[in-house]
DNA sequence: GTCTATATCTCGATAGAC
DNA sequence: GTCTATCGAGATATAGAC
């Protein structure tokens, strides 16, 4: 066992998705962590800290993630294109994560969050999509609406990908089609 | 009161967005329902009952929307347009639904569906992709794939405009003109 | 069908030894 | 930090009168 935190942590996260927040005693994540009840709440001191902690840590690990040193000198297309296939990629990998991050933003927890947790630091992909419209390759719309719209895009391709059980090949295919079906709606 | 089975659901319906499913307790929902605790449970008798039918209702609620007839002399692409707008306009003017719908499906209870209830009706609109691709309108590639990046950005658009407060004219510029973003990536 | 009253149980959280 | 033991609250669901 390497950290009696992260197990729990671990546990909590598959059993959430399995059963939900409701259905998924506090005593039950504490015997899949191996740890003793008491212990789980020495780490954190009410269940929905934990919930909130699960979700940050998720984020957090996302964001590592996320912060490869891309190119500068590439195009705005690959340099989207880049962060799209990495974000992509992260969902199809962790599968659970994923799916609990699904669960915890369509629950009100999410607004047990602290406000400057909940806003993403995804500056640099806004940042991309103003520079895309002041260029005219981008369509002229606001940038938070390209940001949903490209969000739910990746929710919906990861979601069909993790359905259905594709061969590695066919998979590649979708992860780089998928990419050039959002670029035909945002760009002009 | 009309009914106290739809009172309810009602109540049901506002405290499960509002509260989570773990945050309201059955005796909530039968006091702000204005009826007495044993009522609630003469009319479903599990709380996970009460939730799944809330689900079938409201979903039974979108498909009678849905169920317009449509001109079938029209282009395959302002057929299309029509599904998704009556639908997007569904989300737009019931958001409680339409979270709670977010909330179910992400949650561990859709798995508590029945299987013939899980499988959505449209066959209407797959037949209509397919139709699309056949006649070389829309891109080649799997029907399912277009009905889930179809789903997805329905889901993006409702909740970006719901989320930012706009002035009804701003409204309906993006309802228009989201349904152009869509047919943009999809078709030829 | 609707109510009141309550049984039963489980869960979150604490206390205190080690 | 970790454990065992347990409290007290509050939940679902039932029983039975009306």
């Amino acid at each position: 066992m390497i950290d009696k935190q992260t197990e729990i942590l671990k546990a909590a996260l598959r059993l959430f998705v399995e059963n939900g927040f409701h259905g998924t005693p506090t005593s039950l994540i504490a015997k899949e962590a191996g740890v003793a009840n008491g212990t789980l709440f020495h780490y954190f001191s009410t269940k929905e800290e934990l919930i909130v902690s699960l979700y940050v840590a998720i984020k957090k690990h996302l964001s590592a993630c996320m912060a490869i040193e891309e190119k500068s000198e590439a195009s705005l297309k690959e340099q989207l294109k880049n962060i799209y296939i990495t974000a992509l990629t992260w969902g199809i990998d962790n599968t659970t994560e994923f799916r609990f991050i699904q669960q915890f933003i369509s629950s009100p927890y999410l607004l047990k969050l602290a406000p400057e947790e909940i806003q993403q630091k995804n500056n640099k992909i806004l940042q991309l999509f103003q520079e895309g419209i002041d260029g005219q390759i981008i369509k002229n719309m606001p940038i938070d609406l390209i940001n949903t719209l490209v969000n739910s895009h990746l929710f919906g391709v990861s979601q069909y990908i993790n359905q259905s059980q594709l061969a590695a090949q066919q998979q590649e295919n979708i992860i780089n089609s998928s990419f050039e079906l959002i670029w035909d709606m945002i760009a002009l």
